[in-house]
DNA sequence: TTGAAAGCGATACCAG
DNA sequence: CTGGTATCGCTTTCAA
C-alpha cells in the first residue's frame, strides 16, 4: 500500500496536521521536528497525493496546453518555453492534443475541466469556438499563442501584420512585384485568413494591384509548397517572381519542386518563409525567413499567466519581436538588371 | 462557484449517491430519472472533478509519458500513437519532459508519482536509472519505447540488431566495405552503445575487420552529421564509402556537408539513415532508410498496458517491424565497376 | 508549536 | 431503484 501522510505522522508521533504543515512549508513549526519529519518521509518513500492536496485546498497548479495533433514543430518550441518557466514555478503542464474528431475534442475539453486547470494555452491554429466559449464561461483564462482570437482573450504572439509587411517590403525592395502567398491561405481559420488579408493589404499599401497578387494552398504542408508550382501554376512560366511561404516546410516544398524540375532558387523563384525553424538553415539554398521566437512566446505566456493569477486582470495582447533573416533564397532583381 | 455533484443532486431532488451512479453508468437506476439527471447536469454546466473521483475510487486512469526535451520528431509520432489508443480507452496522458537538470528530473518524477500514474512510457534515450528503479519500487509499470532497458522492464520497440544488420547487409550487397556509423555512437547511453555494438557485430559477422569500421559522433544531430566529414574526416579522401546515420537529421547533415564541399551523394558517399521520417523524403537525394513505425510503437505499447492492467503480467518485449526503404542515397559499387 | 476536526468532491458499500 | 454514510489523502481553521 502507498505511504500516506498519516503513515508518516504515526511514525513520527505527530498529527497529520503538523506533518502537512511541515511538508508544505506552511504555517509554524519547529525546525528540529521539521528536519526529522522530512527525513522520515524520505525514508518511508512518501510522495504526496497531489490530487488529494488539490482537492482539499481547492486550487490547482495545473495549466492546460492544447496542441494540434498534426503540428509543425513550432509547437515543440513553444512547449519548451512553457516548460521552462513552468517547472521553475512549481506548476504542471497538462498537454492535450486536438484532432478533427468532435467527440475527441469534447473529451479533451472535459479532461481539461475535470482536472481543474487554471488556464489553457492554445497552440492550435484551428480551435472550435465552442471550446473557447465554454472555457471562458468556466472562468478559465484562455491564452492564445498563435493568433489574436478576440478581445476577451489574452494572446502572446508575433505581430502578424508586421511580419507580413516586413517580407513584402523586403521583396519589393529587392525589385519583386508579382508575389505569391503559398501555404495556408484559406479563409476559414483565423490565422490563415489573417495572413491572407495582411498580405493583400500590405501589397496594396505598396501600390501593387490585385493582378500582382497570387494565392495558393489550404495548409502549411510541404506538399502544398511542392504542388503550388507543379500543378497549381505552370512552372515554366510562373506569373510571380517571389513566393512567401506560410511555413518553413512550404518553402522547402517550393525549393524541391523547382529543383526537381530543373529550376533553381532563387534565380527562377525567390522564397521567403514564415517561422524560421531549423529547416530554413538545412535547406539549400538556405531560406530567407522571418523568424518567430517561439520559446520566448511560451515563456512570456506562462509568465503572463503567473503574474495575473493573483488578481483578475484584463486580457492582454503581447507581441514578441520577430526577425527577418536574410539568407540565400531571394534574388535581388535590381542588381541583375 | 463550481457546480458539484451535490448541486446536481439537490436540483434533481436526489441523493448524491444516485446521481453519481447515473453519471458514471454504474449500478442500478431507472432510465427515466437518469435521463432527467443527465440533462440537468448538462444544463447546470456540471463537470466532474476527476481528482476527487480518483481519490475516492482509489484508482487513476492516467499514464505518464516521459519525453526528452530535446527530441527528434520521432517522439511526436510515438505520442500520436499513444494518443490514439489512449483517447478511445478513456485514459489520460500525462506528458512530462526531461532535461539534463537533476532537480528538474526529480521534480518530473515527483509529478508522475503525485498524480498517481498507473504506468510510465519512456521515450527518453537517456533516462536516469534511479528514476526507473524508484518507479518500479512504487509498483508502477515502466514501458520503454526506445530501447531494451532490462529484463524487468517491458519494451515495445524496433529490433535494433535487425535494423542495423539489414543496413549492413544491404550496403555490403551494394559492394561497400568500409562503412562508418555516424551520429550517436557514444558508450554512455543504452541505445547508442547498443547500436555501436550491433554495428560492430554485424560488420564482423560479415567478415569485415576493424579497419573497415568507422565511428563518429556523440549525438543524433544535424551538426554531427555535418561535421563528421568536415572536421572529423578529410572530405577529400574519406576512408569509407558509406555511412550509416543514427538519425535522419544526421543523414541530412552528411548530405549538406558533402554538397557544400562540391561532393555529391551517393557518388562520393552513400548514406543510409535510421528512422525514416519525413526528412528522408524531403532530402535530395532522397534518403535510403530503415523506417521505424513509431505510431504503431505507441499504439501497441498503450494496448499492452491496457491489456496487462487487469492482471499483473510479466514484462514483455514486443518488436515492431521495420522496413528498409531504398531510395537514392546509396551507390551500387558493383554495377559501376 | 502542535493537535482535533471539518471539509474538498466523488465513490461504493450497505440498508431500505 | 434510491439514500445514508464512511472513506480517499490532504489542507486549513481554530483551540489548546
Amino acid at each position: 500500500m502507498k505511504v500516506t501522510l498519516k503513515d508518516v505522522a504515526n511514525a513520527a508521533g505527530l498529527s497529520v496536521a503538523s506533518v502537512s504543515r511541515i511538508l508544505t512549508n506552511r504555517g509554524r513549526y519547529s525546525e528540529v521536528t521539521a528536519k526529522r519529519v522530512r527525513e522520515l518521509a524520505q525514508e518511508m518513500g512518501y510522495y504526496k497525493n497531489q490530487n488529494a492536496a488539490d482537492l482539499s485546498s481547492k486550487r490547482s497548479r495545473v495549466v492546460g496546453v492544447v496542441v494540434p495533433l498534426i503540428h509543425t514543430n513550432f509547437a515543440d518550441e513553444i512547449i519548451k518555453g512553457l516548460y521552462e518557466t513552468t517547472i521553475s514555478s512549481g506548476y504542471e503542464l497538462l498537454i492535450t492534443y486536438l484532432d478533427e474528431d468532435e467527440d475527441h475534442q469534447y473529451q479533451v475539453f472535459q479532461t481539461l475541466l475535470s482536472r481543474q486547470v487554471g488556464a489553457v494555452f492554445m497552440l492550435s491554429l484551428d480551435i472550435p469556438s465552442w471550446m473557447i466559449d465554454k472555457l471562458l464561461e468556466e472562468q478559465i483564462s484562455v491564452i492564445s499563442l498563435t493568433a489574436l482570437l478576440s478581445e476577451q482573450i489574452s494572446a502572446v504572439t508575433s505581430n502578424e501584420f508586421e511580419m507580413m509587411n516586413s517580407i513584402v517590403d523586403y521583396l519589393i525592395d529587392m525589385g519583386h512585384k508579382n508575389i505569391a502567398l503559398v501555404g495556408d491561405t484559406k479563409l476559414t481559420t483565423n490565422i490563415s485568413s489573417t495572413r491572407r488579408t495582411n498580405f493583400i493589404k500590405s501589397m496594396t499599401d505598396h501600390n501593387l494591384a490585385y493582378e500582382n497578387i497570387f494565392l495558393y494552398g489550404n495548409d502549411h504542408s510541404y506538399e502544398t509548397g511542392y504542388t503550388s508550382v507543379t500543378t497549381g501554376y505552370d512552372i515554366n512560366q510562373l506569373p510571380f517572381t517571389a513566393a512567401i511561404a506560410t511555413a518553413d516546410m512550404v518553402g522547402q516544398g517550393l525549393i524541391n519542386a523547382m529543383s526537381d524540375h530543373g529550376k533553381t532558387v532563387p534565380e527562377d523563384l525567390s522564397i521567403v518563409t514564415i517561422d524560421g525553424l531549423q529547416q530554413t538553415e538545412i535547406a539549400r539554398p538556405k531560406l530567407t525567413t522571418v523568424k518567430q521566437d517561439f520559446p520566448e512566446i511560451g515563456r512570456i505566456a506562462m509568465q503572463l499567466f503567473l503574474d495575473s493569477d493573483s488578481e483578475k486582470t484584463e486580457p492582454q495582447i503581447i507581441y514578441i519581436p520577430t526577425e527577418l533573416i536574410q539568407r540565400d533564397s531571394v534574388l535581388n532583381l535590381n542588381s541583375t538588371k
